[in-house]
DNA sequence: CGGCCAGTTGACTGATCATTCAAGTGGGCG
DNA sequence: CGCCCACTTGAATGATCAGTCAACTGGCCG
């Protein structure tokens, strides 16, 4: 219940996140970590082999953390699953607003940043990537038929992240969140032109489009 | 004509732009940056007053290889301004096979990898991006009335760009060229239906469509 | 009580970092 | 010839880097 400072392996793994994400992983120093997570190098090594380590506790931190952490905020009180793609987005210009644009996607970032081959690493941001994109695809899956037949759900689910992280690279860049916005209004126009290309086929075939109100 | 070794500073951004990429910005460090372009420090120093003001040089160097070294040869021999957005994105997916995967877009790069408010870097990042968006704009309105009159084609110019990076992102991570081409289908399909819409759109109006051949 | 050991402490190491600088070198020009 | 100055040379600098280690603390259990 209390606020107390959790153990020490915690605050360290809390701390990376922190500085990993605002100053990024090469650039953070173990000095930096040490202080602001006010631990001594020997309890560092104590509980990871090297700052790689601490990294891989990073990563599987963000992973444990999209279900609690990002998906369920977002989703509270949005029920459509169309619309929680669109909330997902939304909780992303959230960050970029309150960072006057300077957010950036911890796991983006590290993507690029890193260029070891790396494979352990390379593996959890692979993890968390498909951690994000399978989210969205229950919710296109959950969507049915209000997309078309034969649309490849998996694929357009892989292409909302890939939305994300670009609209954020480059609202990060022009320092403006508009430009994220200009590419969630793109996204919105290829969902609007998939819902309606399902909901005539839907009619033609027979098949009542669920929501439809007025077919005038 | 000749292959020399051209004059120390070209030698010094050429070196930079291959390293900065291959390893990042942060990861170069001078030495090894002075090692491969088998240049003494003091040189450096004398052309740059620092680390930094190379990076300066190699954006713009980045941005004035744009027309001649990136658009020209991607479009050379496409003519039809569509397909002219699908060969640019064409040139990175050959990127990405010929690194086998491990490319990444240096400008994107940097502009994830930068965490200092940083103004004139930053300005340099955001004219690579408009330089690119704006290549693909005039592809866009020289596309004309194929695309929906009332789409604004500077956001669908910048919603390329997003998908670029996007994807390059996904493929470098997951090390699988299957990622981007999934997002260049994703986009493709968004194209076909905006350009079927107006070409509906078109024909309702009683302007034939420039380039159907058989109205079934 | 006594021994054990997970966890802590912080000074220390040697490597590597970006940058400096004094001493050059050589080509052009008066 | 003789000066000048753009450019080069590379050793040296001090800061900072990730990582080490021997000594210490305190809680638990036999």
């Amino acid at each position: 219940m209390s606020v107390q400072t959790p153990n020490t392996r915690t605050r360290l793994v809390v701390t990376a996140m922190q500085l990993f994400r605002e100053k990024g992983y090469g650039s953070t120093s173990v000095a930096d970590l040490l202080q602001a997570a006010r631990v001594n190098s020997g309890s560092l090594y104590h509980f990871f082999p090297g700052k790689q380590d601490l990294l891989l506790a990073v990563l599987e931190a963000y992973h444990a953390g999209i279900q609690p952490l990002l998906l369920e905020p977002a989703w509270r009180g949005v029920a459509d699953p169309i619309e929680r793609v669109f909330a997902l987005l939304a909780t992303y210009r959230q960050a970029l607003v309150t960072t006057e644009c300077q957010y950036a996607c911890p796991i983006g970032s590290l993507a690029l940043e890193l260029h070891e081959p790396d494979l352990p690493v390379r593996e959890r941001l692979a993890a968390n990537f498909s951690a994000w994109t399978d989210a969205i695809h229950q919710c296109l899956q959950a969507a049915g038929a209000r997309l078309p037949r034969e649309l490849d759900r998996r694929e357009l689910a892989a292409f909302v992240l890939t939305t994300m992280e670009g609209a954020v690279m480059q609202a990060r860049t022009f320092r403006d969140v508009g430009s994220f916005d200009a590419a969630v209004r793109q996204l919105r126009g290829y969902f609007e032109r998939l819902l309606s290309e399902a909901s005539r086929a839907g009619k033609s075939r027979g098949r009542a489009p669920a929501k439809r109100k007025e077919p005038r």
